[in-house]
RNA sequence: GGGUGGGUAGCAAAGUAGUCAAAUGCGGCAGACUGUAAAUCUGCUGGCUUCGGUCUUCGUAGGUGCAAAUCCUACCCCACCCA
């Protein structure tokens, strides 16, 4: 298949949210000019239900490529999730079963839909399990595979590495997962790799085993990761639960990006919306010079995102609702209705039966902090009892509502 | 196999018999402020409670003692050094 040539459009993608081409962006560049076809992959463990905006980076950067005519092959690493990246400690813990694995895929596709054409008749989007390869290996070939690494070789990765000097255990297995990812890029003979910036030494060894078993150069294209600004721990992380996931309700999505540190917001235009280099270049000066409130530059952050996975109405739905919410502080369009049966209730039970409150005492506390207000009135005694009317408004903190049905 | 040091709340980490539901930081929640669910500041961050308390929790299981995260015994796990 011959595919597009369109340097500038190449160029947008050698350098938007790029933090390092391997072996350099220049191969790559000559590579994509060639007319050649690249088979590219992406690989991502089903650990959890849902992706995050900061895997959606990568996404939209293979969809440009998958465009242009190149094979995007996504890769669910259903073997490798059971292994767990030493990165991710809770992926460690998690023994998944065939099932889970299977739904998370499944939900993963879905979330993808909107950003990359994994159906798309002409050029689709090739799914690939590792299970099916991974699974068959016999010592032998595995032992074979690994001697193609040495022990300090292993131990230079950053997090090892890290472990080493904090005198942490490092797990005889763990060696093995760069190993197996790796492995992934021989068998389905790729040309191009792309993955976060964590994933770095996962995607040497994958280049050093291509050069190995296939004689020829597998490229590694390395993405940014959003990182708080502070304390430079990843914002987005499915382990710690932070982050925007691709699964959310336009208002939370909304909401959830609406809730990023401003400094971020410029990297968020390039990584995760379609919006032009030139336009963001605008708003970046805009932002230097403080000539906007930061506030309505996120607020379109927060459309443009919210608009390309639920849709433009919905955007402008959830910019309504936040409006309403948060700057004149009204009641949301719809929410949760309880519906009870008694009238009578103590309002410490009721915010812990309507789930408002984890627990009795977390009521307590958020009464104490004045944080619940019924039908707009903050009541601030815990012991209270109250009786429940139709249609009464129980608001605990700014996002937290629920409407009494009797 | 031997020696030494360890295993503490979502995470990191202090505490080494009573003043420990356990310092501090991160994360989370709330309040103030702000035309942001940003930043900053403040408070909260085990369950139940008739608000007096009480129950469960510091690797696991036993034990000593009025009292244990803290001492003893056994076991499981980890790191470092030696072999």
């Amino acid at each position: 298949m011959k595919t597009i040539i369109d340097e500038k459009l190449i160029d947008e993608i050698l350098s938007r949210s790029v933090v390092e081409i391997l072996p350099s962006k220049e191969k790559l560049k000559k590579e994509l000019l060639s007319g050649k076809a690249l088979r590219i992959y992406i690989g991502a463990d089903p650990t959890g239900p849902a992706l995050h905006i900061g895997h959606a980076t990568n996404y939209i950067i293979l969809e440009k490529l998958r465009k242009l005519g190149h094979k995007i092959i996504i890769l669910i690493g259903d073997f490798t999730a059971r292994i767990g990246d030493p990165t991710d400690k809770s992926s460690a813990r998690v023994q998944l079963t065939r099932e889970d694995v299977v739904k998370n895929t499944k939900t993963w596709l879905k979330q993808l839909k909107p950003i990359i054409a994994i159906d798309d008749k002409k050029n689709p989007v090739e799914i690939a399990y590792n299970h099916d390869w991974l699974s068959k290996m016999s010592f032998e070939e595995i032992i074979k595979l690994a001697s193609n690494f040495t022990v300090q070789r292993m131990l230079e990765r950053d997090m090892f590495a890290k472990r080493l000097k904090e005198e942490k255990p490092i797990y005889l297995h763990e060696f093995f997962y760069p190993l197996m990812q790796g492995f992934d890029s021989v068998h389905l003979d790729v040309d191009v790799e792309m993955c976060g910036n964590d994933q770095k030494f996962n995607a040497l060894a994958g280049r050093t085993l291509v050069q190995r078993y296939k004689n020829k150069e597998k490229f590694v294209f390395i993405t940014t990761l959003l990182e708080n600004p502070i304390t430079k721990e990843k914002m987005m992380s499915k382990s710690q639960g932070t982050g925007i996931f691709l699964n959310m309700s336009n208002i939370d999505m909304f909401g959830g990006i609406m809730s990023q540190p401003d400094e971020n917001i410029v990297q968020l235009f390039i990584d995760c919306t379609l919006m032009s280099l030139e336009e963001i270049n605008k708003i970046k000066n805009q932002l230097e010079e403080k000539s906007v409130n930061p506030r309505d530059i996120k607020m379109r952050l927060a459309f443009e995102i919210t608009k390309l996975y639920h849709g433009e109405k919905a955007a402008q739905e959830a910019e309504d609702e936040f409006n309403k919410i948060f700057q004149k502080r009204e009641l949301p369009e719809n929410m949760p209705v309880f519906k009870s049966k008694k009238e009578k209730y103590k309002l410490i039970d009721l915010l812990a039966e309507t789930k408002l409150a984890s627990s009795k005492g977390e009521a307590r506390r958020l009464i104490e902090q004045g944080a619940v207000e019924i039908d707009g009135q903050i009541i601030k005694d815990w012991n209270c009892e109250m009786k429940l009317k139709n249609k009464m408004v129980i608001k605990v903190g700014k996002r937290r509502f629920i409407k009494i049905s009797l």
